[in-house]
RNA sequence: GCUCCCGUGGUGUAGACCGGUCAAGCAUUAGGGACUCUCAAUCCCUCGACGCGGGUUCAAAUCCCGCCGGGAGCACCA
């Protein structure tokens, strides 16, 4: 019999293959890769597929991982976004090697600014803005384009030093007038900005480098390897290879992936801002957020998040995020460390009959031995159960409390019957919580709170994520209260 | 309008470069069942996809053409 012969043939083998990333393409040496995030604030689920894929490889490869920080953008630019970003990635495990500031970078840009201009590979144009775009797309150069760079290196110096006011003056790289694709044709990279405060740099600097210049920049001068970014920049590639070619640079290996269309979340930057201002939300953290701080305060694992992205990959087509999926890594890793507890909604109160003695004792977790719960009652005490279920409970059914005995409801209150454990699977079985519970308040993603009572054991064992049976995953913070943020059923 | 990219079940992904082993694998979701105790976990079962139409070929998810559909960009944002 194959029994005999090769019993490991009937085995039923469950090899789920860890679904992998693959492979990079021209890995040669050493691999060098970035994240940049621009600092408007904390990062969110969104922002994480960037950090977490960029770390699998540079982790996979034994390579560096550089965070640049992205702020050359004054007006988008937030002082406290700086170091949540850090705390964010460090959460999330990312380990990055160095950090780079591009507000740190302002003379290397100008420096390199001011090579272009020599080259005769960039301009300094006074004309006026809708003018120069209109020409631009009909392939026409504005009529300063080709002045000698003797005078583009002059005006330069004039945006430099002020002589210019906002939008009087632009530096823009030259490509070639005639590329097919109009969103390649001569890009702006300089632009002035007066009276406006940067956080970092305050008012030295008035002449800020737009993304597609200090970009090029910093892929070449941290020496990048691979590039991995969003589609949406697909032809911000195309425009920064113009500054690689110029000034005979190799070009890093770039890879886009697809957009993630994210929905039922609040992701928008400013216009969380504007909610926590106004008071329609109550921070960063607030569980109605797709921010990583919302999602770590629910009890998402960052080992859930890396592993969806993981499973996502880097595909070039769009995908549609799903929670489902997020939510079934979450469980499959806080499962068998969540203690169990009852927790009951909308509680009404029953009052209990019995001929001896009752009481309960539950485990903390139905597979794992994590320790066992006690509740004395006696012969006459108080229960609480979800309105749901009794509204559920025929009259003279027999039914069972979880953990405790098997009942029957007589229309007023509930008379123990045995605790007679082959019924199990007959009939239906509720929880419920002594009289002694806590209150405690359960916050929803959706904005809703439902409150209710937990058992009393939850002030010894609670804290963190735990299960409340029969309602869903919830991360627990107790201080003279019992508050529960739902993760997931 | 112009330029470019992409189309495998509800969702994500494997296979496509190098046609056959793919009447399409995996995960998740949904439905059902098992389990002496959850609407959880575990185990089992079921439903469910190659956008459409031609062509090449003995053979096409895989190659070619057309169509349809989706997306990105055309900012002195990133």
């Amino acid at each position: 019999m194959l029994l005999d012969i090769a019993p490991e043939m009937l085995e039923k083998r469950k090899i789920v293959e860890k679904k992998v990333l693959p492979d990079l393409p021209d890995v040669q040496g050493k691999v060098v890769m970035r994240m940049a995030p621009s600092p408007s604030g904390p990062l969110h689920i969104g922002h994480s597929r960037m950090a977490i894929l960029n770390d699998e490889y540079t982790k996979r490869y034994g390579g560096r991982l550089i965070l640049r920080i992205e702020d050359t953008n004054p007006l988008n630019v937030e002082n406290y976004a700086y170091d949540m970003i850090k705390e964010d990635l460090e959460w999330l495990d990312v380990k990055f090697h160095e950090v780079v500031i591009q507000s740190d970078r302002f003379n290397v840009y100008y420096d390199y600014a001011r090579r272009l201009l020599e080259m005769g590979k960039a301009y300094v144009t006074l004309c006026d803005e809708k003018e120069w775009r209109k020409l631009k797309l009909s392939r026409k150069p504005c009529p300063d384009r080709d002045l000698d760079p003797s005078v583009h290196l002059e005006r330069w110096d004039g945006m430099l030093s002020g002589k210019y006011g906002n939008r009087e003056a632009v530096y823009v790289v030259k490509t070639d007038l005639n590329h097919p694709n109009p969103a390649i044709r001569d890009w702006a990279a300089f632009r002035i900005l007066r009276r406006v405060r940067h956080p970092r740099t305050g008012e030295k600097y008035i002449v800020y480098p737009l993304m597609n210049f200090s970009v090029a920049i910093d892929d070449h001068d941290l020496g990048l390897t691979h590039v991995l970014r969003g589609k949406d920049h697909i032809n911000n590639t195309y425009r920064q290879l113009y500054i690689f070619d110029y000034f005979g640079w190799k070009k890093p290996v770039y890879i886009h992936y697809g957009k993630v269309r994210i929905e039922n979340s609040i992701l928008k930057t400013s216009l969380i801002k504007k909610g926590i201002k106004e008071g329609s939300f109550t921070g960063w953290d607030d569980v109605r957020l797709g921010t990583l701080l919302a999602l770590r305060k629910r009890g998402i694992s960052p080992e859930a998040i890396r592993r969806y992205w993981i499973d996502a990959g880097l595909k070039e087509v769009d995908i549609v995020f799903s929670w489902e999926n997020l939510y079934a890594y979450n469980r499959s890793i806080i499962d068998p460390q969540a203690k169990r507890f009852f927790f009951v909604w909308e509680p009404v109160k029953l009052g209990v009959v019995s001929e001896t003695d009752l009481s309960a004792t539950i485990p903390l977790h139905p597979n794992v031995d994590m320790g066992k719960k006690f509740y004395p009652l006696g012969r006459n005490f108080n229960v609480y159960i979800t309105s749901q279920d009794l509204k559920d409970l025929r009259e003279n059914e027999i039914f069972r409390l979880k953990d405790l005995g098997n009942f029957r409801f007589n229309g007023k209150e509930l008379i123990f019957e045995n605790n007679d454990l082959s019924l199990i699977r007959k009939i239906r079985i509720i929880h419920w919580v002594p009289e002694n519970s806590v209150p405690c308040s359960v916050f929803m993603p959706d904005g809703s709170e439902k409150s209710g009572l937990v058992e009393p054991e939850i002030l010894k064992y609670g804290r963190g994520v735990v299960q409340f049976e029969r309602f869903g995953y919830v991360n627990v913070f107790i201080n003279g209260e019992v508050r529960g943020y739902f993760a997931h059923s």
